[in-house]
DNA sequence: TCCTTATTTAACCAAATGGTTGACGATTTC
DNA sequence: GAAATCGTCAACCATTTGGTTAAATAAGGA
């Protein structure tokens, strides 16, 4: 992932945890994998609205779905969450504590040339 | 903060890092504090976006602005952005460790009851 | 096979977002 | 006092976002 990759992925990171809707969505899949329905039975909103921002989560890295039958089951993918995680630490403690860290993932991420994708 | 003000604070700071010209403002105040057309000078984009930029910045609670006679600095605020990562690290170490700052952030933010507001 | 369940897609809508330009108030400076 | 500088505000615009309903696709169960 390049720089202009590493930008675009905290983007979508950061729009999709910017939704309420989304953040309970991960906090439900906190405790354990859900299908589609299940996640949408809590919300007054429309299924199709669930699954607009189950897709924008899933666009985002933060979760992955994985179709078995006709029940399509959404994992929480922390990985992404760390990365972004790993960003904001650098700032919510910079006073206190060094930018190792965030210099780590700078560096890591410019070591790599691979695309932000997922499932 | 009720659980709305704490909801709403993190739309706002979540939905504030989302947009790279914003976090780059953030990467340049963590240097030192700015005026806001030296903030502005870097991107090729108008003064009056900047500004407003810099208002969803502050409304966020993310940065705050003092005004010394026509000169207006802005300076990063670290706070905010600390509890946006508690939360996030949450998920994004779940698996690995536990979620006691997490469960300690929620019983913070649920005895209090201030609204969430800056300069 | 027919019906039901699970999920996405398409078309649409209102509101929010991110940008522009130009005018403006406030403060320094000449 | 006049002119330049700092920053915001208002009006406008195109695009995106977050929702709706209705139709379509796909898989299971009777």
């Amino acid at each position: 992932m390049n720089i202009a990759g590493m930008e675009t992925a905290l983007d979508h990171i950061f729009a999709a945890l910017a939704d309420p809707t989304r953040r309970a969505i991960l906090m439900m899949l906190l405790e354990d994998d859900m299908a589609v329905t299940d996640v949408a039975e809590p919300f007054e909103m429309s299924l199709a609205a669930i699954s607009k921002h189950l897709s924008i989560l899933s666009k985002a890295g933060l979760i992955t779905q994985d179709k078995r039958g006709r029940v399509k089951w959404c994992k929480l993918e922390p990985d992404a969450l760390r990365d972004a995680s790993i960003w904001m630490q650098s700032f919510g403690q910079f006073e206190a504590v060094n930018l190792d860290a965030f210099e780590q993932f700078l560096d890591r991420e410019l070591a790599q040339d691979q695309g932000f994708s997922q499932t």
